[in-house]
RNA sequence: GGGCCCGUAGCUCAGCCCGGUAGAGCGGCGGGCUUUUAACCCGUAGGUCCCGGGUUCGAAUCCCGGCGGGCCCGCCA
């Protein structure tokens, strides 16, 4: 079930249409939104001589007897596309084409500008292509696909139906360009690290493990292009980042996904400042030249709320702001009376790190309450081998997240570029795996990063922006998964059209070329 | 890994508590209509009630097991 299956593709074929035959291609002339900017001035039933190319897909059709308009949709909006009877009659192409064009079906229409007496700019086709055939009923009413398993299993139709999720992939892509436009006028350069690493770092969390044939060895997945883009500038990249995938290996909710997009940059002779003012630009400058606006109005759980990027953003120490929701006074407390604590909020921390205790404290009680763009900064040293102390105390490091609406969205640090402290970290994380084993994620002791910065690492500021949660929370979308293009979903039990109707299959085979172009 | 919820027509869902011929709206198909916007009017077809087992004269409904999915908690961004 499921086929649309009209007697449809046998007419076509006999009056030489079928698409899979005859449409290879077809010239589009405009676009949705030129259509409606260039002609929205046009008096309501006005129409003009100028001739238009335009193609998309059928959402809905309106006959009407002696007319008949088709809604196009493109990749910039809809087209109203008029099929009068007066201009197909005699025309048996047309005659037939208006006939059996369905929902679904994607078209190229040649035809005149006009405005509609309703005032909507419409095509008035004088020719028409089936480009394509819709077999299958595809949902288009005004709740299109709501079954969470079916919008991903068919994740194109979700794509296709729903305009967040569209807009968000879309505005995804504008995010990431206006981001490269600004890095690469800095004179920040674009690299690819490695993928496949022999030792995964840069992150704390659990890889996916592969082998690589040709050398008959066992590699990791990027857990974060960290330490590679960090060796770069030990090789005198000084200001490099990478748009990278990273693979962990850890469970699925809302907010992570075993795949997702990180832009990480790393700036020689910089420190946390600079990397948080960095952030703050890379982050509001997109959104403002994407969305026109510092404010972006965010649509979720039924209401309409305003996200504000104005700079400068808000700045909070870390203990700051959990004294401030607690308050009480943290600052010195030691482990015993911060689990304590912890216990009092039925948090429960198996990590014997300390500050791991504040970082549980703050992601329950302070996290869920910031909604504008906020940097918490001032981390404790004991869950941070990578960043560098602070010049003021050294129990903590140069630090910082971004979180934005609830969620985590960057981080960023002064770089450690001391490789004997570096040592020293690695092994304090290679004890902390030993002691908890699989229970707790540890950085693993990395040698040839430590060598690499052995030979001289400036001092370095870096920041990793998780791309697919700044577009969940621009976007208004609940779920990572709705940013995502793909998802992995389980596997189905698919009937397709040719194991159905092996006729159809005897005739594809069959069909004589034309001449070749 | 733990808890809660869901799975019925192409889509959105009702029916399930309290067992008795499987329903609605939209969409599809056929017909009508020359300015509609989710067009409208008339007619009509469409089901492995997720899968397997059990209880019962009888199961979409009750029980057990499984599969798939969502949310929350634990862990990771």
């Amino acid at each position: 079930m499921g086929f649309e299956l009209k007697s449809k593709i046998w007419e076509l074929v006999r009056a030489g249409l079928d698409p899979y035959v005859v449409a290879y291609s077809f010239p589009v002339t405009i676009v949705s939104e030129e259509l409606k900017s260039k002609y929205g001035g046009l008096n309501p039933g006005e129409e003009t001589g100028d001739r238009v190319s335009v193609a998309g897909r059928v959402w809905h059709v309106r006959r009407h007897g002696g007319i008949t308009f088709l809604d196009l949709y493109d990749q910039t909006g809809k087209i109203q596309v008029i099929l009068r009877r007066d201009i197909v009659r005699g025309n048996s192409k047309l005659e037939l084409l208006s006939k059996l064009i369905d929902k679904g079906d994607i078209i190229g229409v040649k035809g005149r500008v006009v405005k509609t007496k309703t005032g909507e700019v419409s095509v008035l086709a004088e020719d028409v292509e089936l480009l394509a055939i819709a077999w299958r009923q595809i949902p288009f009413h005004e709740f299109g696909l709501k079954d969470p398993e079916q919008r991903y299993k068919e994740r194109y139709l979700d794509i296709m139906l729903n305009s967040k999720v569209r807009k968000a992939i879309i505005n995804l892509y504008k995010i990431e360009m206006e981001m490269r436009k600004i890095l690469d006028e800095k004179g920040f350069i674009e690299v690819h690290t490695p993928k496949l690493q022999p030792i995964y770092g840069g992150a704390l969390a659990k890889p996916f493990t592969t082998t690589v044939n040709a050398l008959e060895r066992t590699v990791y997945l990027s857990i974060a292009p960290e330490t590679y883009l960090k060796r770069l500038v030990v090789a005198g990249l000084s200001k490099v980042y990478e748009i990278a995938v990273c693979f962990r290996n850890e469970d699925i909710d809302a907010t992570h996904y075993p795949e997702f997009v990180q832009l990480e940059a790393y700036q020689a002779y910089a420190d946390w400042n600079d990397m948080m003012g960095l952030t703050e630009e890379l982050v509001s400058e997109s959104i403002k030249r994407v969305y026109g606006d510092y404010k972006v109005e965010v649509e979720a759980g039924g209401e309409t709320k305003v996200l504000d990027f104005t700079r400068p953003w808000r700045r909070v120490l870390l203990e700051d702001s959990i004294e401030e929701a607690l308050k009480t006074k943290i600052k010195g407390k030691s482990r015993e009376e911060l689990l304590e604590i912890a216990g009092s909020l039925e948090i429960e921390v198996k990590d014997p790190r300390r500050g791991k205790i504040l970082e549980k404290i703050f992601e329950r009680l302070v996290v869920p309450n910031i909604w504008n763009p906020t940097f918490v900064t001032l981390f404790p040293r004991d869950i941070s081998p990578l960043a560098r102390t602070y010049r003021g105390n050294p129990e903590y490091v140069e630090r910082f997240e971004l979180y934005i609406a609830g969620l985590e969205i960057a981080n960023g640090y002064s770089e450690l570029n001391n490789p004997i402290l570096q040592y020293y970290f690695f092994e304090e994380e290679e004890k902390l795996r030993k002691l908890i084993g699989q229970e707790v994620e540890a950085h693993p002791m990395d040698k040839d990063y430590i060598r690499a910065i052995e030979y001289g690492m400036p001092p370095t500021g870096g920041v990793g922006i998780g791309l697919y949660r700044l577009m969940m929370v621009v976007g208004g979308l609940p779920s990572i998964k709705d940013v995502i293009p793909f998802t992995i979903t389980a596997p189905e039990n698919i009937k397709v059209l040719g194991e159905e109707f092996r006729d159809l299959i005897d005739y594809y085979l069959s069909v004589k070329p034309g001449p070749g172009v």
